[in-house]
DNA sequence: AAAATAGTGTCTTTGAGACATTATGAC
DNA sequence: GTCATAATGTCTCAAAGACACTATTTT
């Protein structure tokens, strides 16, 4: 039999599979707090609770897994070029109670001014929650809670050695609101020199020449270069 | 409508789903070089082609992804408790001729001592494949040998701050040959004096009181002393 | 002794951390 | 001026890199 005739009686359907839906941990600084946005299900399982923005992958829709990550983002926020990155896949027979389904769980650090909330037709509202030592409030959906810590995990440990963090700013920012947020998603002081040294030498800061002036002296106002993220051979903070 | 009704009404097979597989690359080294494990398929599509080891995930079997990886392993290589992680998942619609498919990848590090081939029903053959420049010989099927590389880069980027390498060691080894499948990892040399420091500093090595005389003066020969990997707050061989 | 591989000594370099010092504008 | 926050100077420390040197065995 060769591949045509075996492609044209493959039937699909016959091997019973998992549910693959994808998930998106959405993350914005407001008002210097780290917040994920979230949306309220309005229908089972888990009604009325909160849960991570995501669902089912759409075959007809989404050429890819990250498209449909795209799409449920830009639906929801109005964002077309957010820095996304995989966090990872996971999948079981326990996780949700229709049956055996799998998780794809994407990332997003998104500047919350450019961000305009639309809620879905199955979603009852959607908001920013607040995350407080790798928690929302609430206890989230499925087993949304777990995705989203194992995720802060995940950008905590980048933090150190990246500029990720950076994609959370708004266009304009100061050196010192930089390192609040570093501080923030590494749940850690760091030294101002260091930080400055580092930032600086990674050629990454347009000084705009502006001043911004928050308590007594006004800081520089530096602007991001372009949007990729520099890597760097040393961790910062990892005083072990 | 409750929870409980509408799980009873819930019918899974309405929506049409993705297929989701497991692909895992595993790797080892024999004879100073890095080998994947390859399968060579006995179906279409693809037929004859040599694949990652891998395949479709099993609900009735399999209780989560991570479990189905374990199982195909342990179905190819009789091991039970390898270094499994996993990359990342990648799905879409031309992936597979049979339609929208994702496969989440996973990469295991073994000793290819401990190994004992077992080709699986829907296979002719099995074997190590050579990887040479982040590829094998030759092409993969479906996206196999991109999955490959990709994988590799990660691994290589972990081999930098970690000590993920010893995993592919036989049960004692010497510092010079544990040396040599970094630089092969990494494809670049690394200074001896950096390597020994950081390889003592980590307290992974476990000295046997033997030597192994493969040249001219013998080398001590160590054991790991556990199974975890250790991580480190600087680069090795980052002479960006 | 010569050769070859194993392993060390030590100096340089890089960049983090500590912390004192200076800078600047609001009041 | 004082105060608070911004930013820098400079020293220490940890670990990578360079490279010369010593050590141990075979031949």
């Amino acid at each position: 039999m060769n591949e045509k005739n075996f492609l044209s009686k493959y039937d699909s359907s016959k091997y019973s599979r998992p549910n693959l839906t994808v998930d998106i941990v959405i993350l914005a600084i407001i008002d210097n707090k780290l917040n994920v946005l979230t949306v309220q299900r309005n229908e089972p399982p888990y009604q009325n609770k909160w849960a991570l923005v995501g669902g089912f992958i759409d075959i007809e829709k989404d050429k890819t897994i990250e498209d449909s990550a795209h799409r449920k983002l830009f639906e929801k926020t109005g964002l077309k070029t957010p820095y996304l990155e995989q966090f990872e896949t996971i999948g079981n027979n326990n996780r949700d109670p229709r049956g055996w389904s799998a998780t794809t769980v994407y990332y997003a650090l998104v500047d919350h001014n450019k961000i305009n909330l639309k809620k879905g037709k199955s979603e009852s509202n959607i908001k920013w929650s607040p995350v407080i030592n790798g928690k929302t409030n609430q206890k989230l959906a499925f087993d949304h809670t777990k995705l989203l810590s194992g995720c802060l995990e995940r950008i905590r440990s980048k933090t150190m050695y990246t500029t990720l963090p950076t994609h959370l700013m708004p266009e304009k920012f100061t050196l010192s609101e930089l390192k609040a947020v570093y501080e923030t998603l590494m749940e850690k002081k760091i030294t101002t020199k260091s930080f400055h040294r580092r930032m600086l030498a990674s050629n990454l800061l347009q000084d705009t020449g502006e001043r911004k002036t928050s308590g007594r002296r006004p800081a520089r106002v530096y602007q991001l270069k372009d949007n990729t993220t520099c890597y760097f051979s040393r961790n910062i903070g990892d005083t072990t």
